[in-house]
DNA sequence: ACTCTAACTTTGTCGGACAAAGGGACAGAA
DNA sequence: TTCTGTCCCTTTGTCCGACAAAGTTAGAGT
């Protein structure tokens, strides 16, 4: 028979997480706005009544959240987590769980869909012009398979931001870090890859443009399939992703 | 005009940063493998050559990101990222940048749909064991709203590791923890919400163990059209999701 | 072999310290 | 006036040393 619960478990986390947990929670709730100024270490001191060296540790796990940074003089505020920041610890841990190449297509082909189908239906104006900017940047660099890659991966966020659904936008980021390295190596390694991509990217803005949801579905199935076909002439699907993002999410990182 | 690139931008990252960056890169290389100990933080002042409150810093910040914890008894090792408490950081980004219902609904339409595709075809017995076991508790609380939305977002959980797919799984888990809390309202306010909710759980997992695709796709999108339905009773969907989520998630840090 | 206790270790926290870098105010040079 | 160099103050990053509490290990005693 169980005791009846007469106490309560009493909270014993170290002080420097109810340091973190106490900004968290006026952050969260609005009482501390993005871009508001945290007070100075020596503030926290004070108003928390612990040591600094409390305090920093405090500080290292909301940072490392994304809840607040240091502008260029170093001064604490709080900020909106940068969603791509945040994934990039969802693409490590993808990486740490070994998944293969087969689940990140096959969830990249669900969530680009929707993708694209959100932004047939809503993209504005200036999401068109973000997107046939990145065209025609794209075009400029087809033959470097770097600079490629790198417009690639922002084509697909633009798409994303085009629907309007920042779930959306969220969800499909991990996945897609995870992509950005083997475009690369796929249009060095193939050579009709870069003229092919940047082809399909006309396409899908043109689907976009027209709302024609029919043919932006279909431009992003061939698109990926695409990836699919180049990727399979280097490698196994089966294969998992393992350190091929490392150099990517270091470089992400310095930033 | 632009200044040549003379020089490239020098390194002075701060040493506690120097510091999780070095573990880190251990760890996603593999050379530290997921259990391994790391060192005790005397250790790791020795290793560094730095004093111990940067070591613990460099500490917070990989403890923060999922890659290290601390066992029973305090010692470090490394981990495998948690899929749920990384997406609840995801979770709170979405809280901030105050995504809509409407956003949230359409997201989880498409990757709980996919979910169930990947369910239907790769379930095995074991996962079948595990929704129907499931089912059972749920039929038991179908009066108590609160266990009643624990268990069904434990189904969903559970519908997309029978998926096979983990890059799916981690995809939906933000969103998905966004809409647990609401879960618990829906079935408090809306009489027949609870038997509607366990009836179709009991219909999925029927179609998955028929690998009636069609069917399983159907009573997804009843399932959410169904939520949908009973959010609507209670707000609208151009809502964003506030600060309903947060005794949810503080609740979920204390595990 | 088992338990109990007494060291020893490790973590969480504290206080104080200092160099480096940023910001502000101010005077002098172009 | 605008720019530059200087002085001073604040803030951060780092270090040192210390200590209580909790966990670990080893040894004594049964």
């Amino acid at each position: 028979m169980p005791i009846s619960p007469l106490f309560r478990p009493i909270d014993v986390a170290p002080a420097y997480q109810k340091v973190a947990d106490a900004i968290e929670r006026e952050i969260v709730n609005g009482r501390i706005k993005p871009g508001d100024p945290i007070g100075t270490e020596h503030d926290l001191v004070r108003q928390f009544g612990v040591n600094r060296s409390t305090i920093r540790e405090g500080i290292r796990v909301l940072e490392e959240g994304g809840l607040i940074s240091r502008d260029s003089s170093r001064r604490l505020h709080a900020c909106l987590p940068r969603y791509t920041k945040l994934a990039s610890r969802l693409s490590r841990a993808l990486v740490l769980h070994e998944v293969t190449f087969r689940e990140l297509y096959e969830a990249s082909m669900t969530l680009e869909v929707a993708s694209i189908e959100g932004a047939v239906e809503r993209a504005t104006e200036e999401n068109l012009a973000e997107l046939t900017n990145n065209l025609v940047r794209s075009e400029a660099v087809v033959g470097d398979p770097a600079a490629l890659a790198e417009c690639d991966a922002e084509f697909h966020v633009l798409v994303a931001k085009a629907s309007q659904n920042r779930v959306l936008q969220l969800a499909r980021e991990p996945a897609a870090q995870l992509f950005y390295p083997t475009t690369e190596m796929i249009v060095t390694g193939v050579a009709e890859g870069g003229p092919r991509l940047v082809a399909a990217h006309g396409h899908l803005i043109d689907a976009i443009r027209r709302r024609d949801r029919e043919a932006g579905v279909l431009w992003t199935r061939r698109h990926l399939q695409d990836w699919r076909r180049g990727f399979e002439k280097i490698a196994s699907l089966d294969r998992s992703v393992e350190h091929m993002y490392m150099e990517h999410a270091q470089a992400a990182r310095r930033r």
